[in-house]
DNA sequence: TCCAGGTTTTAGGGATAACTAAAAATACCA
DNA sequence: TGGTATTTTTAGTTATCCCTAAAACCTGGA
């Protein structure tokens, strides 16, 4: 990415936000997860204080105000709209769409976003189970757990895969974790996130798995 | 349009040189068509030549190059792509999709671009019957003729649209002159624009038509 | 032929977003 | 508590693409 736009910064500080809820945002973290220099993100910090989009203090970090917030979601909703609307009509890869709905989720108009989530039926997830906000902004809320967190013999459902990394997409993919795939907890590392789940679906497949804290399930018992 | 792109003023040359074959564009027509004052299209073009996309000749106009030419043709394949796109998959109104794909183009991977030309089975005409370059960037030439030129009597299809003014294309939209439909010149008047033609489809309708010379039709027997 | 009017270019700025390098503030550790 | 290391900010540039105003250039009519 070579710029970024406004959006963008509103958008990733929301997702910042929320992995570290109640946490301000450091500019490094934000100039790290854009891949810009730190000096770039206190201009542009300076910008969105202007719109009163965040409130910021110096040498400590950034928080969104409720317009500012109102913002992000508006571009987290027409990005994943987008992602879902391309995987439903081109059958795309869920792994793949996440970069192109990044550049389109800029230039859609309402009207057109407005058709696309009528097409795909009001939607409350998108294609990693990500929760996409409706036309006020509302969320679904779901009571989904860290993979990482359960417990060993729990029979659990994928809601969401909690990564935006291509790679990790792939490989996701590839074990067959889907949101939706029904699996079991056989054994865990409590050391951290090393873990072994069985999946139930299609025979006993065995699988180490890493980065357990990546992935929010649903009980299903 | 407040920031026009170094694509759009590719696109634009390359629309304003086939509606006049053989003359070179002048920096006045690609201001009025960019809405953009001219002392900004100087300074573009002095940009594209460095690119070595157009020649350009002071106070005269510009030309593309054959690179410049070919960067055109991208641009206006992923334009049509995406106007034919949109109509097929949300049934979007043909009148009403210019103005998102003019966004969306600047922005779609080829990969992404690929997909869609297969979903759409390769097209060679878009929603306004306007040729869509293949992904070698040739045209499926069509011999059709101007509404304009045709002599009472003729049995004529609609081929091709050449207009992308959104009041127009709604007009016709009204008096059902979309690409393919079947029609009959009645009559017409020699002074110029008025065309009064009978369409076959649903009963014999009489109407008016000015602004023959945007409408272009293939012979029907 | 010459001048008036239209067109195009030059000159000088403005906005957005990025960068590097250096200075300032903060945090951590002995 | 002092000193180093990290983080953040400031300052000064760059690159795109826009504008207005004024100068330069062309063209066509008297």
């Amino acid at each position: 990415m070579h710029n970024v736009s406004q959006e963008d910064y509103l958008k990733r500080i929301l997702l910042l936000e929320q992995a570290e809820p109640g946490q301000s945002v450091s500019m490094g973290a934000l100039a790290g997860s854009l891949s810009v220099a730190p000096a770039s993100v206190t201009g542009m910090v300076k910008t969105l204080v202007r719109r009163n989009w965040v409130d910021y203090e110096p040498y400590v970090g950034v928080r969104l105000t409720d317009e500012g917030r109102g913002q992000a979601m508006r571009v987290l909703r027409r990005h994943r709209l987008i992602e879902l609307f391309l995987v439903r009509t081109l059958d795309m890869d869920w792994s793949l769409v996440h970069k192109e709905a990044e550049a389109i989720e800029h230039v859609v108009s309402d009207d057109l976003l407005e058709r696309i989530d009528a097409f795909l039926g009001y939607p409350t997830v998108d294609p990693h189970g990500d929760p996409i906000p409706d036309a006020r902004l509302r969320i679904t809320s779901n009571d989904s757990e860290c993979l990482a967190d359960c417990e060993a013999g729990r029979r659990l459902c994928v809601a969401r895969i909690i990564d935006q990394d291509s790679d990790f997409l792939q490989y996701i993919e590839k074990v067959g974790l889907k949101p939706g795939t029904n699996l079991k907890v056989v054994s865990r590392d409590d050391g951290g996130q090393v873990m072994e789940v069985r999946l139930q679906r299609g025979g006993s497949t065995m699988l180490a798995f890493t980065a357990a804290s990546r992935v929010l399930v649903e009980s299903r018992d």
